[in-house]
DNA sequence: GTTGACAAGATTGTTGACAATCTTCGGGCT
DNA sequence: AGCCCGAAGATTGTCAACAATCTTGTCAAC
């Protein structure tokens, strides 16, 4: 594993708390590379927004905090519009078909109870539409942001309903690039990232 | 001047040519800093899409075809719509009085013929928009995607009657921001800036 | 004439040491 | 006690040398 993908690894998945320093001789060690392969990693990793960097003072562990989370959803919102309007309009039979598949087994797990594996099933159905969308541009930015983000991934899924309603969504994204219908695609998706906000903010303030 | 906003001034500029080599050596002795420095500035850059890096290969300038302009440009569609749904909820009096100013300026210098200080008046215009929209990530990603299209940004304005059009369309944006409307304001900017996409295919296609 | 191997040159990747900078700690002064 | 100052320690920034890799040019074999 390159150290960039070790680093990314450690914060996303929580074990470096926010704001902790990176010195990069410790870092040294755990990773098992070079100053310069750290250096540089912290540096792409500053870009993605998952550290801090100040010069001389060297990087941290950035924290996202609610109200800049919401700001990264918003914007998350907008592009993946954009991707569903543009997936709309190319999307082919085997396309459509894989997205039902993907929504059946979001159907499935939900019926289970397995709310974890139903979401991660959601980012793939995301995934999925960014591809058939075939922009590279906007695939690009919504990975950074998704990043960003990853701390607050299952934080909605709790929410009571929430699962239901999100699953609804999706089925309208769906079906309204299967009609090949861009406005109703990104209106749809508009509405859904909205409300994942929406749910977001609510089950934060708690 | 630091590096890294001197090769890139250098490549925006168009003083380096898309696709020509970029080599450490020769950077080090035009920039007058290290190597390290040259790294490090051509790895940032590389991630803002400005350079093109091979590993053992170097680095080289980035072409950015039409294609993928018109993507950026969308993208960036995408999310100065967001930011100007978002300034006219936040836009107050003292906002408003400047917008109109930047608009009556770019007014008098289209009535001298001076296109291209207009265009720069175009820019300021945005700008301004973003610094009342108060969205620091939207803002972010609009720069980085911006400075990947400097290259066209000066192409559309001898596009016979686009700078009236233009001019136009900026009045109805700042409209609907002075009236506090955030869906006019969003499908102001979202159709301005496709109609700049339309423009920029057309004086790309000849 | 074309192809393949091989050596020479050029360029990047990496490492280690040194310099610059920041932070912390302790002592002297008020 | 509280505060300023300076030295020591810790950490990052930079530089130069070396290793690894790629590219180019040459030459022999077919």
């Amino acid at each position: 594993m390159s150290p960039e993908d070790a680093l990314r690894e450690a914060i996303v998945s929580g074990r470096l708390l926010p704001n902790q320093r990176l010195v990069e001789a410790d870092l040294t060690r755990t990773l098992g590379v070079g100053r310069s392969a750290v250096r540089a990693a912290l540096a792409r990793l500053e870009h993605e927004g998952l550290v801090e960097h100040e010069r001389n003072r060297g990087a941290r562990v950035r924290l996202v905090e609610e109200r800049e989370a919401v700001e990264i959803l918003e914007a998350r919102a907008a592009l993946e519009a954009l991707a569903a309007r543009h997936a709309a309009t190319r999307a082919g039979e085997a396309d459509i078909a894989d997205l039902r598949r993907i929504l059946s087994e979001m159907r499935c797990l939900l019926d289970r109870g397995d709310l974890l594996s139903a979401s991660d099933q959601n980012a793939v159905l995301h995934e999925r539409l960014l591809e058939i969308a075939g922009h590279a541009t906007a695939g690009r930015l919504i990975s950074t942001l998704k990043s960003q983000l990853v701390r607050f991934q299952y934080r909605t899924i709790l929410v009571p309903g929430r699962s239901e309603r999100s699953f609804a969504e999706h089925g309208r994204i769906v079906d309204a690039v299967a009609a090949g219908d861009p406005d109703a695609a990104e209106a749809a998706m508009q509405t859904h990232l909205s409300h994942v906000a929406e749910a977001l903010r609510g089950a934060e303030s708690r």
